[in-house]
RNA sequence: GCGGGAGUAGCUCAGUUGGCAGAGCGUCAGCCUUCCAAGCUGAAUGUCGCGGGUUCGAAUCCCGUCUCCCGCUCCA
């Protein structure tokens, strides 16, 4: 073998900061932030050309593991807006907006409902003199000070409203109140009844289509509807580049399962979401499986798994909730819910048309479903697979060189077909032909590299992931400097983790990359 | 929302007391080059985050605002 590269690498460290894989993103055209000619929209990110493949291939590699490989899965692709009832029946609408306060002493925040909650008679009611109130209960005046907050501010600090958490009064900013869904305008008029919201979860697409999907395909339990999409959620603190953004995409499933199975179905889809992770580039071993204590479950859930991936530089963070979701949700949104023996607290449902439960084909009983859900961010997959891609290694010539170790289903670019010199016509339109046939095989983005020199094009790909790179050289066109002609028609093919190069007959480049890429 | 830090070319960052907008890398073009960011020649790229103020003059001083990072807080 002939051209095979040496230089030993010594040292291997991830990302120091996250603003060094931000840097990388941006270079290379991974994500960009939001808006950024205009100064920026915070917690929203595009995703430039290499951004797209990269998320697409995560995005399909999760479809084919839990759509095209199952025989107990269905597809679903539900609209963004959503009709207010469903996050009504939910139970989001009730949740997902809190009246927030913050005492500038002690730097704390609460609801205002909860800290008034807290207070002595008589201070409630020196607030409530403050506020310009005779009759009064703990809704209107919670309303009163949600309708002047400037005054609600200094009536409570004036009335020495306490501080829980260290007995003394506060000095307190106005109330905001802090709605977590977006709500938008629906149809021609604006008026206060035409609105809908944009979707804080895809679940609940998968919850009012259950019937549909049902009557479509005559599926049984136990079956599950996948869904990838987008959501919307009004985050107080967007944070950490892609991590938790206000606009983010969701890979959903909600598996439907009989009651007195869910638990054992719940494991089951620990064990095969850790391992679609391990196979996407996420060790095992970086993963820790929170089982979410009981006081910190979502209000629909009976228990919950959160896979903490150990990110490099946040730490150990959410990628993906395996919950048990019981029968909240179809119990919440069918009609007739005081026939089927609904397990869970739901709220009276008197709008829904449809009955989302199955009949036991022994017993002819109706009932609800239980679900489990393995509910997975793709943008934080994106950012956990790139952290744990993002390599920086020392070459023993002292150069440092950075590298993406992508898993190479997700490389956002598969090949790279460089001319030895680009001045040899006879090599560049060699490798032009090789690049087009390769680029027909429809394996996805092939590309002709001739920036730079050899070395060059090899780092510029290390540092996006490519997996190889293919050099045609003098041997290629049968000009070898031995004047033999044995090497005629083989290319190099260089790996990108081990810098190695071997070279391979030109007719069997097409086997040899499908074999490695899949 | 609080506290701290930052924002100047695609990236990393200089920019002195308020006085012509800079470097390295990258990018592009040409030359050269028989495999790991080699070399030579040339070129392009700036609302100095944005808006206002002070000033003869502002990247620099003041006010406001946006965005990012760190620590709190929040996180169905």
């Amino acid at each position: 073998m002939r051209g095979v590269w040496r230089d030993r690498k010594e040292q291997i460290m991830p990302a120091e900061t996250m603003d060094e894989l931000v840097s990388l993103c941006k270079r290379r055209g991974f994500i960009f932030q939001g808006s950024e000619i205009y100064g920026g929209l915070q917690g929203t990110y595009d995703y430039g050309p290499l951004g797209v493949e990269l998320k697409n291939n995560l995005k399909a590699a999760w479809w084919r593991a839990n759509v095209y490989e199952r025989d107990d899965m269905e597809g679903l692709d539900a609209s963004i807006l959503t009709h207010r009832l469903v996050l009504h029946y939910s139970g989001h609408e009730a949740t997902f907006a809190d009246p927030l306060i913050d005492n500038r002493i002690s730097k704390k925040r609460y609801r205002l409902d909860h800290l008034l909650k807290e207070q002595k008679p008589q201070v409630l009611e020196a607030v409530a003199e403050a506020m310009g109130l005779g009759d009064w209960d703990m809704t209107t005046l919670v309303a009163a000070l949600m309708a002047d907050p400037e005054k609600a501010a200094e009536a409570m600090t004036s009335a020495k409203v306490i501080d829980p958490a260290n007995g003394a009064p506060g000095d307190w900013t106005p109330p905001r109140p802090f709605n977590m869904m977006f709500r938008t305008n629906i149809g021609p008029v604006v008026d206060e009844d035409s609105y809908g919201y944009l979707r804080p979860e895809t679940a609940q697409g998968i919850f009012i289509n259950f019937k549909n999907v049902l009557d479509s395909t005559a599926r049984r339990l136990p079956f599950g509807i996948a869904q990838i999409g987008k959501a919307f959620r009004n985050e107080i603190t967007p944070r950490n580049f892609i991590f938790r953004v206000r606009e983010f995409e969701q890979m959903e499933i909600e598996f439907f399962v009989k009651p007195g199975t869910d638990e054992e179905w719940h494991q089951r889809w620990l064990e095969t979401r850790l391992q679609w992770w391990e196979d996407q580039g996420i060790p095992r071993h970086q993963i820790h499986v929170l089982d979410v204590p009981k006081a910190d479950l979502a209000h629909y859930s009976k228990r919950t798994f959160d896979l903490m991936y150990n990110f490099p530089t946040l730490g150990f963070e959410e990628i993906e909730g395996i919950a048990n979701r019981s029968d909240y949700d179809l119990g919440s949104h069918t009609k007739a819910q005081s026939e089927l023996n609904i397990q869970a607290r739901v709220m009276e449902n008197t709008d829904s048309t449809a009955k989302l439960a199955v009949q036991d084909p022994d017993t002819k009983a109706w009932f609800v479903p239980y679900v489990i859900e393995p509910s997975a961010g793709v943008d934080r997959g994106v950012l956990a697979v790139l952290s744990e891609a993002y390599t920086k290694e020392q070459l023993d010539s002292g150069e440092e060189r950075i590298v993406l170790k992508l898993k190479p289903h997700l490389a956002p670019i598969k090949v790279a077909v460089i001319p030895l010199a680009k001045n040899k016509e006879e090599i560049t339109s060699y490798a032009r032909s090789l690049k087009a046939r390769l680029q027909a095989l429809g394996m996805g983005r092939v590309l002709y590299e001739d920036t730079g020199n050899i070395g060059k094009a090899y780092r510029r790909h290390d540092e996006v992931g490519t997996p190889f790179c293919l050099t045609v050289d003098y041997d290629t066109i049968g000009k070898s400097q031995d004047g033999s002609t044995t090497l005629k028609d083989t290319v190099t093919v260089r790996d990108r983790d081990t810098m190695m190069q071997e070279r391979v007959h030109v007719s069997e480049l097409a086997q040899y990359l499908l074999e490695r890429l899949r």
